[in-house]
DNA sequence: GTCTATATACTGATAGAC
DNA sequence: GTCTATCAGTATATAGAC
C-alpha cells in the first residue's frame, strides 16, 4: 500500500521517537527510562511523544514489536527451503544471530518485555499488549522448536527434553545482546567470526555432529 | 569465631531482610521493588529494613554479594583438585549450574547487578560498590577462565577467542534463573535431569570430545 | 505538532514516638 | 528494634498555549 507524503512525514517523527526510545531502553532499561529521558535524546520534550504514543507502556511495546518483526523477517528467507534441518536450522540461526548485533536495541527490549510479563506486568491493558506480544515471541521460538524435533529425529541432533534444548539454545544465540558493543574501527569480517563461534557453540551444544 | 547470642539474633533478623528482599529483587528486578515491597513482604515497615540497612542500593549490594559468595563456597572444594581440565571444569560447572537452581533469587541479582554497573549506576557510592561487587564476580569468572585455556591447550576444548567461549558459557549454565522455576512434586532426580541437559550442552559447545 | 505548565502518585530516606 | 508520620524528589500523564 502506497502513504501519501503526510503518511510519510508522520511515520519518520513515529520512527525517530521508536528508535530513541529503543536505545534509551537499551542503555537503562524500562523502568530506568523517563519519558523525559526519550525526549531529551531527541532533543525534545514529553509533548512531543504523547501526541504519538498514548502511554509509555505503548512505547515499549511498539519497540518489542518492531524487534520481533525484524527477526521474523530476518529469517523468512529460510524457512520454507527445501533443506534438512541441519543446514536449514545453520542457515536460520545465524541469520537470527546477525539480526541481535545488528539490532541490538531493540532485542534487548523483547528480551526485557518477556521479563516483564513473567513478572506480572501492573494494568490490564498492559498484560494484554505484553501477553499477546510473548505468543508472537513464542510463535517464533517454535520455528525453531519444530526444527530441533525434526533434526532429532533425523538423528543430527541430540538433547533429552526438546522445551530445555530450546531454551538454552535461544539463550546461546541471543546471548551477544548482553555481551556485545560494536568497537570502533571494527571489520564485517570481526562480526562474522563473532556470530560465527556463537553459531558454532550452539551447534555443538545440540549435539550436531561435525566435520 | 564464635557469635553472641544477641549478634546470633541479629544476624537472623539481618537474614530474614537479605532473603525477603532476595524474592523481591527476582520477582519484580532493582528499580521495580519499593523497600515497601520488601516490608510488606516480612509483615513490617520500612523502618525495620532501615534499621539494618542504611540504604536500598545497600540491601542490594549484601544481596548480590551473598550471591557470589555461594557460588564461591559451590566451587571451592573442587578448586584444587588434581584433576585433568575436562574432568575438573564438568565437576565444577555442575557446582556452578545446581547452586543456580538452588539460590535463583540471589543469582538473578548478581545478574541484575552486573546490568545495573554496565548501565551506569547513579551516586558516586552505588557505582563504588557495584564495581568492587563486578571485581568479585570477574575473578569467579577467571577460575573458570584458565581451566577454558588448560583444556584447549590440552585438546579437550576447541574455541576460537577464549573471552566470548566464557561468555557463552557462562550464559548457558546461568540460563536456568531466566527459565526455570520449581513444579510441585518435583523430585531430586527431575532437576538433576535438568542439571544435566545443561552441563551437558555446555560441554559438547566448547568442542569437547564425548564418549 | 510541539512546548510549558501542572495535577497526581509513588518512592527513598529521615525524625521521632513507643 | 520497630512503627508512624512526613519531606523531598521524581515520574507518568494531562491541559492548554502557541
Amino acid at each position: 500500500m502506497t502513504l501519501s507524503v503526510r503518511e510519510h512525514i508522520q511515520d519518520s517523527a513515529r520512527a525517530d521517537i521508536l528508535w530513541a526510545a529503543a536505545n534509551c531502553f537499551m542503555e537503562h532499561g524500562y523502568n530506568a527510562t523517563s519519558i523525559d529521558d526519550v525526549a531529551r535524546s531527541l532533543g525534545a520534550t514529553k509533548g512531543r511523544i504523547y501526541h504519538y504514543y498514548p502511554s509509555k507502556a505503548d512505547l515499549f511495546a511498539d519497540v518489542y514489536r518492531t524487534g520481533m518483526d525484524m527477526n521474523y523477517a530476518a529469517v523468512e528467507p529460510y524457512r520454507n527451503l527445501p533443506l534438512g534441518p541441519l543446514e536449514k536450522w545453520t542457515k536460520m540461526a545465524n541469520a537470527h544471530v546477525n539480526q541481535m548485533v545488528a539490532t541490538r536495541q531493540f532485542q534487548r527490549a523483547v528480551w526485557e518485555g518477556v521479563e516483564l510479563h513473567l513478572r506480572g506486568a501492573t494494568t490490564p491493558h498492559q498484560r494484554e499488549v505484553l501477553g499477546a506480544l510473548l505468543q508472537y515471541r513464542t510463535d517464533y521460538g517454535r520455528i525453531f522448536r519444530e526444527i530441533l524435533a525434526e533434526g532429532r529425529e533425523a538423528g543430527v541432533f541430540r538433547f533429552e527434553n526438546i522445551s530445555i534444548a530450546n531454551q538454552i539454545m535461544f539463550i546461546t544465540l541471543n546471548s551477544p545482546i548482553f555481551w556485545y558493543t560494536p568497537r570502533p574501527g571494527e571489520t564485517e569480517g570481526d562480526v562474522a567470526a563473532i556470530v560465527r563461534q556463537i553459531v558454532t557453540f550452539a551447534l555443538r551444544g545440540l549435539g550436531a555432529k561435525e566435520d
